[in-house]
RNA sequence: GGGCGAAUGGCGGAACUGGUAGACGCGUUGGACUCAAAAUCCAAUAGUAGCAAUACUGUGAGAGUUCGAUUCUCUCUUUGCCCA
């Protein structure tokens, strides 16, 4: 006899150890059957699963499982993100080793997530920590290196001059160190690059092959690349250094006769005639407090430092103008130089305004304003060109930019130049706890790369973490090494953790490959990733650091033969909860608080009133989180899941509910409740009814529905569905019904909910004794079209009565039976017919003269 | 400032290529069971008027296309995200 009630406990568990036992989500290559890669975004092992976690990987599982019983080979794998600066701070905080920090975290969140029950091959879990993982890293460095992909070079860092440190761009808060609240420097260090800038055009092309990617994503990648159409202008200069011409980049060439003054930045090569200038030195270390982002440059204050050199305007030799080193203009966009028109950029009106200089109105904003003349602020939008001589009417933007530089070429005064955004990506971390880089020097500071045999260039252990910057610079017997008798001194900074996650979906095809990253004949079989799923957070650098990856192990070699590595990306929302404060202003987690009438007030202390804030995204410094593992341990894996599907659209924000939480937990013992009554009768074979269809019909147009949302990630109609599938069950279970077409109609419904509520459904097939496989049920579409329709009967263009008629009825016969009908004497009377709009199988609108 | 979205009951949200707006859930109200409560079950639930059948209004605001607009076009408002 079955338990009334439905233990989750126990038969959560029961379930999962059956499938690890199984191995049911094992997978290996199967070219007589179709694949299918499903992969989320692999986590950060901080130390438990958050609710977000919970809804990655419900959404993944969902389609995993549902692939799966469509009969697909499935890869769903999972692995860690385990490099990263989260373990080097807790593990100096609590004097421990990163590594045992992270493999403790790893261990833990694993549990939680069989917990959750994913349909997870674990046989092929990694962790980026791991030499395993980590040496194949090393060795694509080195090809990239060969390449001529990977280089060199002098860049700027934020440079904590109190903990001696390297600051990553959200460890600078307000311009101060996050730890030492010192005031950030900038400062230049030898770093490695890759070469991402090479593929700009490829990245950008590439974006149109990407069907299955969301639209906005492809948009933010585009303008992260950032092409732009423009001009290369030299300009002569005069005056009393040894310069001639200084090179500009520019977008808007058709404004050249709104020339005031030309704009340096301060690490321009011209520089080099000022080292000896105290005021340019004064002004350089100015320029270094304001932040490098493009956004502090816009908002902070326009400064510069005016030189003796005049430029010449190149349409007009007879104008010179200053030429100044500004804050705003930065070295790695074009030439580190530009020429500002302050009538029409912002930034060069504030500049003009602040230095006194010349503003001049180039651009009208139409034919009938040539007068128009710039006053407040600077004007950026279309027009015609005004007071430039032979450029005057051409229109802005579509032809002035085009033909002025037609112009300046034949000049030879500049050149047609495509210029892109996308600036090279700076790998090196001055961090301990990452991928070492295969790189020695030599007592002359001559690159050496590590010979390939020599590698893993192993992580050392036991470093001293309370010493000031990287902890690699300390450790010398690690660091001095001997390559073919030489001395040698190791690249002491570390890998980016997003070069770990630009390849981990390649490793997870080949997990255990020894040799090479992967092998040809798994990411054949394999790649591309038919649905990536994670946060939109990542829409950006992840995925394309991931697409330049793929590109750059393609690069040079003939055996690649795809280009991008993600085929489907999916963005789901993220998990939302109320925040609450105390009187003092003092964030308090939803378990600290309880509802006393209307107000919400701190537990054991009514005097303490609590202020409600806005919803806004889980985290832990707001307090506002939600631990899945109590959820799970009170309500249960497949309760979770129901409602983290349930409430919102996957791919928009969820609002955490304790409500919508208990309203699954409590449908599930529902649903166990019908499940017993419906095995009753079927074991019983109750009820032989031969002419009954219901059951069937209804079921078969839940297979396609089902089926439907499922294809169209509407995973919260799903639920909708299922909730609708037990209101008809729990209704028809109350009548005589075909005991024989119940149970076979049953075990589909159980089916089409496998994917949402895995343990349950498999618990419930069990108890009806059903042996074999299961496979995603059919439509027999006989059902799916009912033989009498409800027809829509306007009366010009509103509803006024529904009939239900025989389906395929033609015009004539349904425009007799409303004649025939009773509402024909209310609207039809006296009324003549003019003209009849009917729409097959759904709608009949007549329209009257009145 | 620019780009891309979004706006539907008290709340979260449904609605295939324009064709019955509000599926499903939460909440609320009423009822059953109970000494009572919880749990559970049943019913109602966009607004206005009406005992009711029913009628009118209604998908952020305004216009347009159409026999017909939540859906398409334009303008505006609010809001979110990204870039600046």
């Amino acid at each position: 006899m079955t338990s009334q009630r439905y233990n989750f406990k126990n038969i959560e568990l029961k379930w999962q150890e059956k499938w690890q036992k199984s191995m049911v989500f094992a997978s290996k290559v199967d070219k007589s059957k179709k694949k299918f890669y499903c992969l989320e975004m692999f986590p950060y092992p901080s130390g438990k699963i958050h609710m977000g976690h919970v809804r990655n990987y419900t959404i993944g599982d969902v389609l995993s499982r549902y692939k799966f019983l469509k009969g697909f080979n499935v890869l769903h794998p999972m692995g860690w993100d385990a490099f990263g600066m989260p373990a080097e701070n807790a593990a100096r905080e609590n004097n421990l080793d990163p590594k045992d920090w992270t493999n403790k975290n790893i261990l833990t969140m694993k549990e939680q997530l069989k917990r959750l029950g994913l349909s997870i091959d674990w046989d092929r879990e990694i962790s980026t920590c791991s030499e395993e993982y980590y040496k194949h890293q090393q060795l694509f460095f080195l090809e990239l290196y060969e390449k001529g992909l990977v280089y060199r070079k002098e860049n700027y860092v934020n440079w904590d001059p109190i903990d001696q440190t390297v600051l990553a761009n959200e460890q600078v808060i307000d311009g101060k160190g996050w730890r030492s609240g010192a005031v950030v420097e900038r400062k230049k260090l030898n770093q490695w690059f890759f070469n991402i800038s090479k593929f700009s055009q490829e990245l950008l092309s590439g974006l149109e092959d990407l069907k299955e990617w969301p639209n906005k994503v492809k948009v933010m990648q585009k303008n992260w690349i950032g092409k732009s159409f423009g001009c290369e202008i030299a300009f002569q200069t005069e005056g009393e250094l040894p310069v001639k011409e200084i090179k500009c980049f520019t977008t808007r060439p058709d404004t050249l006769f709104g020339f005031s003054f030309l704009a340096l930045s301060v690490d321009h090569e011209i520089s080099k005639y000022f080292t000896e200038d105290k005021k340019f030195q004064a002004f350089k270390k100015e320029c270094s407090k304001t932040g490098t982002t493009e956004e502090a440059i816009a908002i902070g204050e326009k400064i510069g430092f005016k030189t003796n050199l005049m430029a010449i305007n190149p349409l007009k030799p007879t104008q010179k103008v200053p030429v100044f080193f500004a804050n705003f203009v930065l070295m790695d966009y074009g030439f580190g130089a530009v020429f500002g028109c302050p009538a029409h950029d912002q930034r060069d009106f504030d500049f003009a305004k602040k230095y006194n200089l010349q503003i001049t109105t180039v651009v009208a904003p139409g034919d009938d304003s040539i007068s128009f003349e710039v006053k407040d602020e600077a004007y950026s939008g279309p027009g015609v060109i005004i007071n430039s001589e032979f450029l005057n009417g051409l229109k802005v933007p579509e032809e002035s930019v085009i033909k002025t530089i037609d112009i300046l070429e034949e000049k030879k005064i500049g050149k047609k130049k495509i210029n892109f955004r996308l600036k090279d990506w700076g790998v090196s971390r001055q961090r301990y706890w990452g991928c070492p880089i295969p790189i020695a020097y030599d007592e002359n500071g001559n690159v050496k790369t590590i010979p390939k045999k020599d590698l893993p260039v192993k992580l050392p252990e036991n470093v001293d973490l309370n010493s000031k910057g990287n902890p690699l610079d300390f450790k010398n017997d690690w660091k001095n090494i001997t390559i073919d008798g030489k001395n040698y001194k190791r690249e002491t900074d570390t890998l980016d953790t997003f070069v770990c996650s630009s390849w981990y979906y390649l490793r997870f095809c080949s997990p255990k490959e020894n040799n090479y990253g992967f092998t040809k004949e798994d990411i054949d079989y394999w790649m591309p990733v038919d649905q990536y799923i994670g946060g939109v957070e990542h829409a950006i650098l992840h995925l394309l650091y991931s697409r330049f990856f793929m590109k750059a192990i393609g690069y040079k070699n003939k055996d690649f033969n795809f280009k991008e590595p993600f085929k489907g990306l999916f963005t789901q929302g993220m998990v939302c909860h109320e925040t609450y404060k105390d009187k003092n202003g003092k964030w308090l987690s939803p378990d600290e608080i309880e509802l006393i009438g209307n107000q919400y007030q701190k537990k054991g202390d009514p005097k303490n009133k609590i202020k409600v804030g806005p919803s806004e995204s889980m985290s832990k410094s707001k307090k506002n989180v939600i631990d899945p593992e109590y959820i799970m341990n009170n309500y249960g894996a497949d309760a979770v899941r129901l409602f983290i599907l349930s409430d919102s659209p996957p791919e928009k924000d969820v609002q955490w509910s304790d409500q919508g939480m208990v309203a699954s937990y409590k449908f599930l013992q529902k649903l166990w409740m019908l499940h017993n009554k419906i095995k009753i009768k079927i074991e019983n074979n109750l009820d032989i009814v031969n002419d009954d269809n219901e059951v069937e019909k209804f079921t078969n147009q839940m297979i396609n529905k089902i089926t439907n949302n499922l294809e169209n990630f509407s995973y919260n109609v799903i639920i909708a569905n299922i909730y609708e599938t037990y209101n008809f069950f729990n209704k028809q279970i109350a009548k005589k019904i075909n005991s024989k077409s119940l149970k076979e109609n049953y075990i589909k419904i159980l089916i089409l909910l496998t994917p949402a509520i895995p343990h349950f459904t498999s618990e419930c097939i069990e108890d009806l004794n059903i042996l074999g496989s299961l496979e995603w049920p059919e439509t027999n579409s006989k059902f799916l079209n009912e033989d009498k329709i409800d027809y829509v009967v306007q009366i010009n263009g509103k509803k006024r009565a529904i009939l239900n008629e025989n389906r395929d009825i033609d015009k004539e016969s349904l425009l007799d039976k409303i004649k025939t009908n009773k509402m024909s004497e209310k609207y039809l009377k006296d009324k003549t017919i003019n003209k009849v709009i009917f729409i097959k199988n759904r709608l009949i609108n007549l329209l009257l003269n009145e």
